[in-house]
DNA sequence: AACCAGGACTCTG
DNA sequence: CAGAGTCCTGGT
């Protein structure tokens, strides 16, 4: 199956969306597994230009409609957003316009399961990428469940339910454990973890998060502990696709600092506010596109405190 | 080998 | 309320 669009599978994997780890590249392509409608479906993603992806896919024993796993990719890569549209908004700003010749086909990365993007999203606080890569599959591998196919095993990722049961330390009453957070490399996150994994299988369903307005939504996570207002807006804007948040780090501050205010110190939390006014429902592209921008153009190591 | 980066929490003023 | 210290670990 080929799907017609414009999009950088590579660039949007890489891009550090923390909605999921980056896919497994097997023989170059892009592969996870997803379940839909409870049927594991592998699928390995590849492309030859930016405009169209080449779908292959692996099934287990049950069969899958063809339209259905289209629908999935769509939703997975934003492929239904008008990149063309938000060109042109780009465009409309000098400080913006930049920003489309480095992010050319960029697109949203967003996860099929929300409970996945909020536990990603809490691993990436205070992280580097790779650790945070590392962890994720090494939670899946643990506690999801197996599915073998003919490319490769592939794990689901666990449910609140499955998280919320498991040890945060190796040792707990003289006990060992070699299946706990912490040998995950999750470090002091392995608590919140659990935490949040608590409240996901009880109090709150991932899926209520959806329906609410941002605010409502934002407030929610945010009384969640080890969620703070970056880990929030990375949830909603990857994990559930509220386009109006704009996730906003030390490095976000040091970009908008320098492009919109003289390079004057304003505190994340106006930063935040600020890319929510201006930008309205690009919010979320504009932050994707900034970052990238900056780090490919060498405006992040120029802004780095040091130099 | 000591030290720093990266968000969120917690404690202090 | 703002500011400082702490958490974990891969990277220098």
């Amino acid at each position: 199956m080929k799907i017609m669009r414009k999009v950088d599978l590579h660039l949007t994997q890489e891009s550090g969306q923390t909605s999921q780890a980056p896919w497994r590249l097997i023989n170059n392509k892009y592969s996870n597994m997803i379940l839909i409608d409870e049927i594991p479906v592998l699928l390995k993603l590849s492309q030859n230009s930016l405009d169209s992806i080449d779908v292959e896919y692996e099934l287990l024993d049950e069969n899958v409609n063809e339209k259905r796993i289209y629908d999935e990719i769509a939703k997975i890569y934003d492929l239904d957003f008008n990149l063309n549209k938000f060109y042109k908004f780009l465009s409309n700003d000098e400080k913006l316009k930049p920003s489309i010749d480095f992010c050319s086909s960029l697109r949203l990365f967003l996860a099929k399961d929300p409970f996945q993007s909020i536990i990603s999203s809490i691993s990436s606080a205070n992280n580097s990428i790779i650790r945070w890569t590392k962890s994720m599959h090494k939670v899946s591998s643990t506690w999801g469940k197996k599915y073998e196919f003919p490319s490769g095993t592939f794990y689901s990722f666990p449910s609140p339910k499955t998280l919320s049961n498991v040890y945060e330390d190796e040792e707990v009453n003289n006990h060992k454990y070699v299946n706990n957070l912490k040998a995950c490399g999750l470090g002091y996150r392995a608590n919140y973890i659990k935490k949040a994994s608590k409240i996901f299988a009880s109090e709150i369903n991932p899926s209520d998060i959806k329906d609410m307005k941002y605010d409502e939504a934002f407030e929610t996570l945010i009384k969640i502990n080890g969620i703070g207002p970056k880990v929030a807006d990375c949830i909603l804007l990857y994990g559930y696709g509220f386009t109006e948040a704009f996730p906003s780090d030390v490095w976000i501050k040091r970009i908008i600092s320098y492009l919109y205010f003289d390079r004057k110190d304003i505190k994340v939390d106006k930063v935040r506010t600020f890319g929510m006014e201006r930008f309205k429902d690009y919010a979320g592209y504009t932050q994707l596109y900034l970052f990238h921008y900056a780090r490919k153009s060498g405006l992040m190591s120029k802004l780095k405190p040091k130099n």
